[in-house]
DNA sequence: CGCATCCTTGAGGGCCATCAAAATGCGTGG
DNA sequence: CCACGCATTTTGATGGCCCTCAAGGATGCG
């Protein structure tokens, strides 16, 4: 439980920020960065109805540090709407639209979420007085890039029951990295209809698919709780490969080349 | 043909970097941003042959441009290459690979390819000495990122035809903001078997597809040449909706709130 | 003219969308 | 406490999309 005890201390300093690239880069960062980006910080709300909290093509003057719960970004179809992603408490969820200005998706809330909102004139003094810190912004930012390519590549690669074991596979590890989750699985407010969205499926059909799970022994999901008896049989149905996360893989950042 | 002319202007007096973001934030770029970017090529290579270009989690010093030519971005599945998408000239490919380090995906190059490679320590130079450059680096990368989540959406909402219409219009719009592209369609030397990867179909189907293409009307692919007769009928099959590639749409930077 | 690559077509079967309907669980208000 | 409404979960039947196996045709190159 190495990383737990981390994830508490780190909390315990930094109550709205220290999920911040835990499990990743947030080793490199020093006491002082850290403090700065907790200052960052400004104002926090607790959302509890799901509810849209960015609208793509609206202007911001300020971005989002999740802190609890989790949200999606999602794309509007002309009849319903497509899940692109998810994020879990630590992400920085969009830091981006500091940079493009307009966002091109929308980001929902999803059961009780809580935010910490950092105004971008904050942001617009780091980028320009700590360097560093401006690097893991980037790093952030490239980190959502690398799971977006993962997911096209399962939505090729995998059928309906395995896509949704590879989204538990992710939530599970995700949150694991950021101190949450347990032995067993994981609580989530994710319905079945939710993560029809995720998958790219039906309502319909997805529960089927979450049937097959359980059926296989895989996972089981109750409310408000995904069960998963046996990681390595999850992981390797759904083919999950965790290394694109860059937690600690071959793709993490270490020393010495190749 | 302002856009050409345009695009004219820039390939003279920045051969190797003219077409970086052009159709897009090029336009906020100075003369000497432009010229420090031009000069931080420091080497060209014309690829003739099918190659890797980039390996997945392995380290390099160089990031590359692309001049001419197309590159696909590709994750290995244990049977077959997944596609997760593409690059025309003008893109910075493998900008990220600098903040990254290890990249999660490899890059493959199609038919003829000719590449400018920048060193990481004039990348490096760059981030500390031009913030609004960096600036641009970083939306560079945003806008991949943008487009994956297009595709995610589009591989959950459409048929193998519409998602190949839906590959076409992407190009040709993608080709005619860096200048390329002409009115009827546009060359290419992608074969039926890499459009089966990016779509994340089979060769056998994606011949179907296009077949159902041809036979709608929508667009003709013979050797090297995508054929488009109707770009309204194209891209109305293929839902696509081109905002987020963040030309001039309704998510383009431009002055005022909303 | 032989070979490799690319393109094309047919048949069979599995995955998944859709339509239709019902069961379950939860919170609210009578 | 029960009735009710509502969201969520579950099941069945039908049909379309797409994968797989198999085979053949076209094109270009040495």
């Amino acid at each position: 439980m190495r990383k737990s005890a981390n994830a508490n201390e780190e909390l315990t300093r930094y109550p709205h920020t220290g999920r911040f690239l835990l499990g990743r880069l947030r080793r490199g960062m020093g006491d002082r960065e850290k403090r700065i980006l907790e200052n960052a910080i400004t104002e926090t709300e607790t959302i509890t109805e799901p509810r849209r909290i960015v609208h793509r093509g609206k202007v911001y003057d300020r971005s989002s540090m999740l802190i609890e719960g989790f949200v999606l970004r999602t794309l509007d179809g002309p009849e319903q709407r497509y899940g692109v992603s998810f994020h879990v408490p630590g992400d920085f969820v969009d830091l981006h639209c500091f940079a493009l200005k307009r966002l091109d998706h929308n980001i929902d809330t999803i059961g009780s979420v809580t935010l910490g909102y950092v105004p971008h004139d904050r942001l617009a003094e780091i980028m320009r007085d700590e360097p560093h810190l401006a690097r893991l912004f980037w790093f952030s930012t490239l980190l959502d890039a690398a799971m977006h390519r993962e997911w096209v590549m399962k939505l090729e690669q995998l059928t309906a029951p395995r896509r949704l074991a590879h989204i538990f596979a992710e939530i599970w590890r995700r949150l694991e990295m950021v101190g949450l989750g347990d032995a067993g699985g994981f609580d989530t407010p994710l319905t079945q209809s939710d993560l029809a969205e995720m998958s790219g499926s039906t309502t319909i059909h997805a529960n089927r698919a979450i049937k097959e799970l359980r059926e296989r022994g895989i996972a089981e999901m109750t409310r408000g709780r995904i069960d998963i008896p046996d990681r390595d049989a999850l992981e390797a149905f759904a083919k999950f490969e965790p290394d694109y996360l860059y937690g600690e893989g071959t793709l993490a950042h270490r020393e010495g080349p190749e």
